[in-house]
DNA sequence: CGGGTTTGACCCGCGC
DNA sequence: GCGCGGGTCAAACCCG
């Protein structure tokens, strides 16, 4: 069912932030615009072969992104994003479009309510142990959570947008220079992923991608005293 | 010693 | 059916 939730798949939103210069990143909830205001949907992309919708960095204004290629490269993959949280901690991310068409996919792939539950590592029992074996990993390819994914200059490779990750993995993707980093949130009950890497054609773009929604607030990752520092910077 | 990173292997989906 | 490529696992390693 559902197009074995390949990347391309889900057309991913895209957000293209102000210039990094290694401060600390503000979550898509955070952008200069309203995130809202970048919403299209997915089909209607499509159609006028508009994968996603960027942010100008210089001035906000929006403008169609038909230069990814969202089928197969590095860019494009990585481009397939989907936004985590925000929607219960800071409330105005609305479900985008597309995303929410994957959440509903991941319900109906199962076992998503049961993953994170009693397992004695935060993300382990949400895949392996939930499945009981590596033959139902099948199940963990279908779980698609709601992508988000913005683009943004920035000095480094892992852009600090409040919540803590692990790193997981790092694979060379093909067209692209750059390996992809695979990242998962470290709080207990939270499932979201995020890939990072660099865009091939300008290694001074990093391409974020978001997967899942948080069930904390970016501040619960860190030690509880240091509410005030997470975004401190802005 | 605990937590995070690295990295090779494995699995799965998709295209041909 | 097969091969390719992306995504994930998990042991080994590193670091504070």
């Amino acid at each position: 069912m559902e197009g074995g939730g390949q990347l391309g798949t889900c057309l991913p939103n895209f957000y293209l932030l102000p210039d990094h210069h290694g401060m600390p990143l503000p979550p898509p909830l955070q952008l200069p615009c309203h995130p809202k205001l970048l919403q299209m949907p997915f089909d209607q992309e499509d159609q006028r072969g508009i994968h996603g919708v960027m942010l100008s960095s210089d001035h906000c204004g929006l403008y169609p992104l038909p230069a990814l290629p969202l089928s197969n490269s590095a860019a494009a993959a990585a481009a397939t994003v989907a936004l985590g949280k925000h929607s219960a901690a800071a409330g105005s991310m609305p479900n985008i479009g597309g995303a929410e068409e994957v959440a509903t996919t991941v319900t109906k792939a199962g076992n998503e309510s049961t993953t994170c539950n009693g397992s004695t590592t935060w993300w382990r029992g949400s895949t392996m142990a939930a499945a009981g074996e590596k033959g139902k990993m099948k199940i963990r390819r279908k779980m698609r959570e709601p992508r988000f994914c913005f683009q943004t200059r920035s000095e480094v490779d892992v852009l600090d947008d409040g919540y803590k990750w692990r790193k997981y993995g790092q694979k060379v993707v093909k067209n692209s220079l750059h390996p992809r980093s695979y990242f998962r949130c470290t709080h207990s009950n939270c499932r979201v992923k995020k890939r990072v890497e660099r865009l091939s054609t300008d290694c001074r773009m990093v391409i974020t991608t978001y997967e899942g929604r948080h069930t904390h607030s970016p501040c619960d990752d860190n030690s509880s005293g240091e509410h005030t520092n997470c975004f401190s910077s802005f």
